[in-house]
DNA sequence: GAGTATTCACTTAC
DNA sequence: CGTAAGTGAATACT
């Protein structure tokens, strides 16, 4: 998936990787730190935060205003905030939707565009998906003695200015695409859809009657697919039986909460071999004698940062998961609130628990046999499904198989990837304390051979978008936790999910390797 | 209550 | 140093 381009001091994939990784942990950390205070202070935004942090500390991507691709920027790649794309270099401007530099030609110096971001205001304008018309900027003053707007003509300046030279220059303006988020409605997501050309402009009336600029841009032919993907989603989601390729609709046969659709557009496989739909572990032994979980007596919701709480306590004080049910850093282990708690099941402490909140599809891949993606875009740090099966009887793990054909569905959690559990964690930015975040070795091993949920399609990546986080919440047996799986980073539709499966697990360590065809630039050759 | 409008706080680049 | 900018979140209103 992820292709590199090529590399400059000041932008690369590693490094856009890098800074958005910090921001987005950042910023999660600040809302949590948000969400705990009872009087607030100071700036209560947590993206601009994060931002000022990085900005201060230098960590930024591609600061060089430039025409054209950005370096370690792929075309469908998400953004939750206008912030995010200011410090990788796509979108310099904090607020304004044109970005614009002044160019040399012969000796004349001219503004021209570099981009645009749209925030979908006039989307019904254009049927193609390949067209956007934009509105120019300006028109609307602040009157001194109140705060109420004036509307009045367009003046052919700055970004607009910059596009009329565009237009005549033809150079290739980026476009990135706003779009309401249907997780998070007050919130927006943006797409970069590549490049495109200004074609035509004209004026004409707004609705105050003032003039405003108009500008139509044609997307260059032969870039990847990106704002198309998700008007098709979009269509599917009315439609489930509209989608090419379509299996079943719902694989799960209504187990979870939200319908997984079966899905083939390579070949004629009508299926992966059966197996018995569960979204529920299965362990062993009975939960009894893993000893049961005590619970806390909070009235009605439970509170970052309340003593009498002891699950809050347990999770170290604070509640692991931001107000809008995002993951702030991995753990060892997470206490969610359970059954044995006096709070209301809608207590924020219960998430992972919850089941999917993603509209997920399982598909056949060209050279991997089935694998799982999203039709929803995934913000870093969402929960995206739990890994259900049968826990392996810790007397099996590591005897040899009894005859019994290789078994590649399993979870071995004694996989160990490196010396680090952590992900997205930048404590010392904050001038915070470091914690050891990797507890004792986990020996948990479970097998979705015979039954499973949609995690058993997950396949192995050596760069992935998954990681997984051990959460209790129905017992206290912290050998044998829930293991749930987070996005690792922003995850656009339509994506292939993936987590690292590991290296020389307990369960594996006898078997032959297998090649691994994940195609990251980082590929370590082989899985397990 | 959910969905929309308004207000308020805040940042970057002219 | 002021000001504009398809911001984003909290709050006020239907």
């Amino acid at each position: 998936m992820a292709r590199l381009r090529f590399c400059t001091a000041d932008g690369d994939v590693e490094s856009v990787g890098e800074v958005r990784m910090k921001f987005d942990a950042l910023r999660r950390r600040f809302s949590q730190l948000e969400d705990a205070k009872e009087t607030s202070c100071g700036n209560k935004r947590a993206d601009l935060r994060a931002s000022t942090v990085l900005m201060n500390n230098g960590i930024l991507a591609n600061t060089r205003k430039r025409i054209g691709a950005v370096p370690g920027i792929e075309i469908g790649g998400i953004f939750f905030f206008r912030i995010e794309m200011c410090l990788v270099g796509l979108h310099a401007p904090s607020m304004a939707g044109i970005d614009y530099m002044n160019l040399k030609f012969d000796r004349e110096e001219e503004p021209v565009a570099i981009s645009i971001v749209s925030s979908g205001g006039y989307e019904d304008d254009v049927e193609d998906k390949d067209v956007l018309i934009y509105s120019g900027q300006g028109g609307v003053s602040k009157r001194k003695d109140k705060k109420e707007k004036e509307a009045g003509d367009q003046k052919l300046e700055r970004g607009n200015l910059a596009l009329e030279r565009s237009l005549h220059r033809g150079n290739e303006v980026r476009i990135i695409r706003g779009m309401r988020d249907l997780v998070n409605v007050t919130g927006k997501i943006y797409v970069y859809d590549g490049l495109y050309r200004v074609h035509e402009s004209w004026t004409e009336k707004g609705k105050s009657g003032c003039n405003v600029f108009k500008y139509k841009l044609l997307r260059i032919p032969g870039q990847p697919e990106a704002f198309v993907i998700w008007k098709s989603v979009q269509q599917w989601r009315d439609n489930v039986s509209s989608r090419p390729g379509l299996i079943l609709p719902d694989l799960t046969s209504g187990a979870e909460k939200l319908p997984v659709s079966l899905v083939n557009d390579v070949d004629y496989e009508k299926g992966p071999a059966h197996f018995t739909y569960s979204r529920t572990l299965k362990y062993s032994k009975p939960i009894k004698s893993m000893g049961p979980s005590v619970g806390c007596s909070c009235q009605s919701t439970c509170l970052p940062g309340d003593p009498h709480c002891s699950c809050v306590m347990k999770n170290g004080g604070s509640l692991p998961h931001t107000a809008n049910g995002v993951l702030v850093v991995r753990k060892h282990v997470i206490h969610e609130c359970g059954p044995s708690c006096k709070c209301y099941p809608n207590c924020r402490n219960q998430v992972s628990q919850n089941g999917l909140r993603v509209r997920l599809e399982v598909f056949k891949t060209n050279d991997r046999g089935w694998g799982l993606r999203s039709w929803d875009p995934i913000c870093a740090g969402t929960f995206i499904c739990e890994y259900a099966g049968e826990v392996v009887d810790e007397v099996k793990v590591g005897v040899d198989m009894d005859g019994d054909e290789e078994n590649e569905y399993v979870f071995d959690s004694t996989c160990d990837i490196d010396d680090s559990f952590e992900w997205n964690y930048a404590p010392e930015l904050l001038d915070e304390e470091r914690h050891e975040a990797r507890g004792p070795q986990l020996s948990l091993v479970i097998s979705v051979k015979h039954s499973g949920n949609v995690a058993r399609f997950m396949n192995h990546s050596c760069s992935p978008n998954v990681f997984w986080q051990p959460v209790l919440y129905d017992h206290s047996d912290e050998s044998f936790p829930h293991i749930m799986f987070y996005a690792m980073k922003h995850i656009p539709p339509m994506t292939e999910l993936t987590y690292d499966y590991g290296l020389c697990g307990t369960y594996f360590r006898n078997m032959q390797r297998r090649v691994c065809l994940c195609g990251s630039y980082k590929c370590r050759g082989f899985i397990h």
